[in-house]
DNA sequence: CTTATATCAGTGCCACTGAAATTT
DNA sequence: CAAATTTCAGTGTCACTGATATAA
């Protein structure tokens, strides 16, 4: 673990400061980037420690989720790495792994003998659900947050999400990578 | 890279559907932390991409900006890793590539024998103001966002930072880890 | 034949743990 | 002596590229 720092100043703050003394482009732009990256690093690291004990990375867990979400408790991998933004051959690894933890089980699609499906274990279920309590019990690590400031506060990352095809909304449509 | 969901929903949004369906713990939480996790991972592609051609990733990036707003251009690595919330053993192999790639130099510290300072070089110098005008240009992923709404989005996130010890403000403690 | 799906081999990166060397 | 600073060796993870096998 780093050592926690010891600063007066907000040192994202500092970088702003010094950005608009050179008269640099996008010097708000700077502190809001900067204040996300910090801020995912920080609430990352606080979730994965809540997630240690059931050998869970935060990668993992969203994938874990994602199954205990669906209709059937499975879906085709290929599947996965789109809802999760991420390349097929990372799902492959994320679900090996998932797999030797016995949280998961690989299965065939009934029809389409192209596709394998992710099919989430008895034992998964029951270990997605007692993670859940615990970081639910932490608030996600925002212990305090009324329902109106988290609001605001997804709102506005919603905005970035549509404005970069995170989804598509209504009839608009996406750009073919 | 991962190919473009094509969703009519918000998958995040879903999530929280989801989540309060089943009466769980903390589900707006569960929405503002997955939004951050998601946004994180669209800014941070979109600003890696536009430093590939100066071979820096975000981490090297960060580093060298820091390097070149301190007042000598040289800091020790302790420092960086304190400031970068990173562990000291991270930023050694973070120096050890920039100085490969010859945007940094180490050097000894005039009074203190057991520290080694970074000191960015020339080509570091002239290299980290190149790639800041690229993604200066890009608005750093965040295109037309006013600076009302950029303030509104740091201040939320400053919060978060702050809460976690991210810095101290005026006479608080950090608790040491 | 083309396209889609998943896997495999390999690369680079990041963050850590634990141990060691040096200096204060 | 203890504490601070940096490095080294090693681990696990993550996300990718490029190539391959299989099936639609």
């Amino acid at each position: 673990m780093p050592k926690r720092p010891d600063l007066a100043v907000d040192p994202i703050e500092e970088v702003r400061r010094q950005w608009r003394e050179r008269a640099w482009p996008a010097a708000d732009e700077v502190l809001t980037v900067g204040s996300i990256m910090r801020v995912q690093q920080i609430l990352l690291r606080r979730l994965e420690d809540t997630l240690k004990p059931y050998d869970l990375t935060f990668a993992r867990f969203e994938a874990l989720l994602l199954l205990l979400f669906s209709q059937h408790g499975s879906l085709p991998l290929g599947k996965m790495g789109e809802r999760l933004l991420v390349h097929s051959t990372s799902v492959t690894s994320t679900v090996d792994r998932l797999e030797r933890q016995g949280y998961v089980q690989r299965v065939a699609h009934p029809t389409d003998r192209r596709v394998i499906l992710a099919q989430i274990t008895e034992l998964g279920r029951t270990t997605a659900l007692e993670a859940t309590e615990k970081v639910g019990a932490d608030h996600f690590g925002l212990p305090g947050w009324s329902r109106a400031d988290l609001a605001s506060l997804s709102g506005l990352l919603r905005r970035i999400r549509e404005e970069n095809a995170d989804f598509v909304e209504g009839r608009r449509d996406a750009e073919s990578s």
